[in-house]
DNA sequence: TATGTCGAGTGCATATAGTA
DNA sequence: TACTATATGCACTCGACATA
């Protein structure tokens, strides 16, 4: 918190140049206590007006209207001239907030402060962390560069078509492969590129940490009728990379989307002793990665490198020795 | 300069699964 | 059964560009 508070009086110098004090609100016991959960309070002078700071402790969950209510509050239990202070904000947050003339500083980015006519702009902060690990589909961006050996710069739109995904969720996927640090996103016009600079390897270890396993759920079948809405998966599909002996019952794998699209076709055995093959159902379509029916062998790889079995983990790294990159 | 088009970003809604 | 988390889509808006 002292952070923010020594960045918003530079700030403040910077832009105004004006030396401010924001010293720890005295008479804090008029406000209601669920604010003092929210923000902590500082008296600030600008341009000789008094005003109360509402620095936020996190913004994380302060919807717009919510600090408009606040902000609202303050005012009409001091009858001082609050501004709401936090250290990111989105451009939406930002519309909202000079819709509802709410005013706010946020350090190194834009000052909005009505009653003293100052709008000052510079340029927009995203407040965008590492992800822990990317989203199914993005993931599936990710596999899909890898096994198709994509060089050249990519937008959401083409990732659109290719991979079926609506625009919003490749928009978002790129989003998370810039803040994971795998490509180079660009901006040409309106446009938005992202371009896989790393080379195979490299963004295959760069990403490995992010990777999920593919599997949602497993399920036995009595019988496979329809073998083209599935592709070989499992210790079928590593049986065939390596020196592995294939499993008695054949293992696929099928998107879990496809899976409920057609689950009234399929007979299902809650028992694998009754059942003819084993089912992956994966959080994206396999068919959108692999160029045949088989799985692709990253997404296989993912699938298979929690399973603590030594003839399965000497097959994986059979299987990954022999990739070309 | 005004206007239309299109790509992109956002909050919110919804479906589904997991868990207490 | 209710609550929570996750994943993705919808509706809307903004901004850049093309064209008249």
């Amino acid at each position: 918190m002292k952070d923010i508070v020594s960045l918003c009086r530079r700030y403040l110098l910077d832009t105004l140049g004006m030396n401010v004090t924001l010293s720890t609100l005295v008479d804090q016991g008029t406000l209601p206590f669920f604010l003092h959960d929210h923000y902590i309070f500082y008296n600030v002078r600008l341009l000789d007006e008094d005003f109360i700071v509402l620095a936020a402790k996190s913004h994380a969950k302060l919807t717009p209207a919510a600090i408009r209510k606040h902000v609202g509050l303050v005012n009409s239990k001091l009858n001082i001239k609050p501004v709401f202070l936090c250290a990111t904000i989105s451009s939406f947050n930002r519309k909202r907030l000079i819709e509802y003339k709410v005013p706010f500083i946020i350090p190194e980015n834009q000052m909005y402060l009505p009653d003293l006519a100052i709008d000052l702009r510079e340029h927009f902060i995203k407040a965008r962390t590492k992800p822990l690990s990317l989203a199914p589909a993005t993931q599936a961006v990710v596999l899909y560069v890898l096994n198709q050996k994509i060089t050249d710069p990519l937008t959401p739109k083409e990732l659109t078509v290719k991979l079926g995904y609506s625009k919003m969720s490749m928009s978002r996927s790129i989003s998370e492969i810039e803040a994971a640090e795998l490509a180079k996103v660009e901006t040409d016009g309106n446009k938005r590129l992202v371009r896989f600079d790393k080379n195979s390897r490299e963004l295959w270890e760069k990403t490995l940490p992010y990777l999920k396993t593919p599997i949602k759920k497993i399920r036995w079948l009595k019988s496979m009728e329809d073998v083209s809405l599935f592709h070989e998966a499992g210790e079928s599909t590593l049986a065939r990379h390596s020196a592995l002996t294939p499993p008695n019952q054949p293992v696929y794998a099928i998107g879990i989307g496809n899976w409920r699209k057609n689950r009234g076709n399929f007979q299902v055995s809650k028992y694998s002793d009754e059942a003819t093959c084993k089912v992956e159902l994966w959080s994206y379509a396999p068919g959108l990665i692999s160029k045949g029916n088989k799985v692709d062998p990253f997404s296989l790889y993912l699938s298979l490198r929690d399973v603590k079995d030594e003839r399965v983990e000497s097959a994986l790294k059979q299987m990954m020795e022999a990739i070309e990159w």
